[in-house]
DNA sequence: TTGTATGCGTTATCAG
DNA sequence: CTGATAACGCATACAA
């Protein structure tokens, strides 16, 4: 079932039967006409056709580093919501936390398929920002900042650092670091730069090996926080870089019979979920990664509409989310 | 940039590109030669073309109900890993919980985008079903069982009689309910009389006002808990038909200062990821969600090597993670 | 083994 | 307002 059958049926030329799928000039008997003979037939015009023609799929490309987040579904969530209000589809790429596979799917994207590119970045170098950069469809970047295209990204450094004022505020002065790797800007880096930034102007100590680098999972927390408090008896605090690095030391402490926050307290990043069920519940802090999808997706739609558009990058707030974990 | 420019520099004709790229007839010194300026321009094929004229997209469409949800986002892990792996892109369409969506991405996907379906079931009646076999490509349907196209689903209902054999083993014997839409073959229903059958087998009075239904979501849980409680002082333990449930249940409880199980057991399906960092730790039932995915995309690429082969349904099991709360 | 010619289903241009 | 007609970029039957 193609125009050309439609065009027959209705007695018409196929440009008619094209302009009354486009809104183009037409009498209303002949629209009359191929309205009926649409609804009969239930014709659907090709999209590929159609894109070979205008050069444009109505297709978003999503590049996410894991889909089981609770941050990145949420982020997904948002993404999701203002495409399909506007009629796009949503070309779905999971990196499986290769970051190497990032530019693999930009280029599966490139030229063909997508109209633009929505990118969750980890690990952005120059080589591969400048990759970006020569795209020939707009692309933005979610959870990073970057000077070059477009990005949403949050408050990362003053998050921790209000984090990190809460708990010296309470009188924790010995406390633990648990990150992720520094190849991640926002959550690996600047993180624990406001974490240390504040330790430091309170004249707090943190030697080396109090910070612990791992995994974006909950076995970082889990095989961390032992070897953190073998360490370091002394310590009073663990703060993670993120919720799901501090489900995982509350999993190990909840299993060593340490109470928290007694003996311990534990804070993350991320406000999850659960934050708020856990016993105790858990300080964290509250990003708006909704918003930093549905923002992030209307930004990369306007640059669509106009593709002068200058770049823009947009930092969001935080929350302090303050639980009985601290 | 297109196979004509590429045939032109190459000094071959179009036709020898093609079969470059399809791997046809051609000498070595052309294939050198066009490899050579294929790798100079960066030329890739338009994809839209080439189904234009094979009808073949390499994109299959997933449906789901909802993103952000342990379960649902395990699955979709498991569908992304096994298509990437096949060179297959994932078209993602989030209905936000409106079943009614479902037949619009599904006409959507239709005859066009997509060479397959698969779809998170919630609920199928007969007339979307119909819609499903009428489609002239390949559906798998997940975690419903449906006759009709193939499908992989979860054994709710043994699941509801294992947790439910279980509490009453425990001595609870006093059990209320707390379900979802019965819009929901797997989830809503099969869990439930899974529950109601054993209770009934087991001669223990479950008066109607002891099962209540909601919602997938928390609120469902931490709304109705106090209701069921208020409805009847002498349960002495709730069954929700998923861990997302009981959380609302737990949370309620907690801000009470009702002890869990001592006062009042909880349990749920799904074995989410907290379920064993919660305090007390939640009794649950793992699925096999991720292979679900795994499963149901591997099914759905055979089926379109080979239209022929048919229709499956394949069940998985589930394991009782006994925890301690219960 | 190679090239020519055709058509996939649209949309845009242009003449009426 | 309408209808021919020419692309869009590719794959393939056919002829060489």
């Amino acid at each position: 079932m193609n125009i050309s059958e439609i065009a027959k049926m209705a007695g018409v030329s196929r440009a008619a039967v094209s302009r009354y799928l486009n809104n183009g000039y037409l009498s209303n008997e002949k629209r009359e006409i191929i309205a009926k003979v649409i609804a009969e037939t239930g014709y659907m015009p090709s999209s590929q056709a159609q894109t070979l023609r205008t050069k444009r799929t109505k297709i978003i490309g999503v590049i996410i580093p894991k889909i089981d987040s609770d941050s990145i579904s949420q982020i997904v969530s948002g993404i999701s919501e203002v495409l399909s209000a506007s009629g796009y589809q949503m070309l779905l790429a999971n990196t499986e936390n290769q970051p190497e596979k990032e530019l693999d799917y930009i280029n599966t994207f490139r030229q063909n398929m997508v109209d633009g590119i929505i990118l969750l970045g980890t690990s952005l170098d120059d080589a591969k920002l400048k990759n970006i950069q020569e795209l020939d469809i707009p692309v933005v970047i979610l959870g990073q900042f970057v000077s070059a295209p477009s990005c949403i990204y949050h408050d990362d450094y003053h998050a921790a650092v209000c984090m990190t004022e809460q708990l010296i505020k309470k009188g924790y002065h010995n406390i633990g670091y648990i990150g992720v790797s520094k190849n991640d800007t926002a959550v690996g880096v600047l993180r624990q730069q406001g974490f240390l930034d504040t330790m430091r102007a309170h004249h707090l100590a943190v030697p080396e090996d109090m910070v612990i680098t791992g995994s974006f999972y909950m076995e970082n927390g889990y095989e961390h926080a032992p070897l953190l408090l073998e360490r370091h008896p002394e310590l009073d605090a663990i703060l993670c870089a993120t919720d799901t690095v501090a489900l995982g030391v509350i999993k190990y402490l909840n299993e060593q019979g340490i109470l928290i926050p007694t003996q311990i307290a534990v804070a993350g990043f991320g406000d999850s979920r659960v934050s708020s069920i856990l016993q105790p519940s858990l300080t964290t802090i509250h990003f708006y990664y909704h918003e930093c999808g549905v923002e992030g997706t209307k930004m990369l739609l306007e640059k669509l509409q106009n593709p002068e558009i200058p770049n823009k990058s947009i930092k969001l707030g935080f929350e302090l989310i303050l639980n009985d974990s601290i």
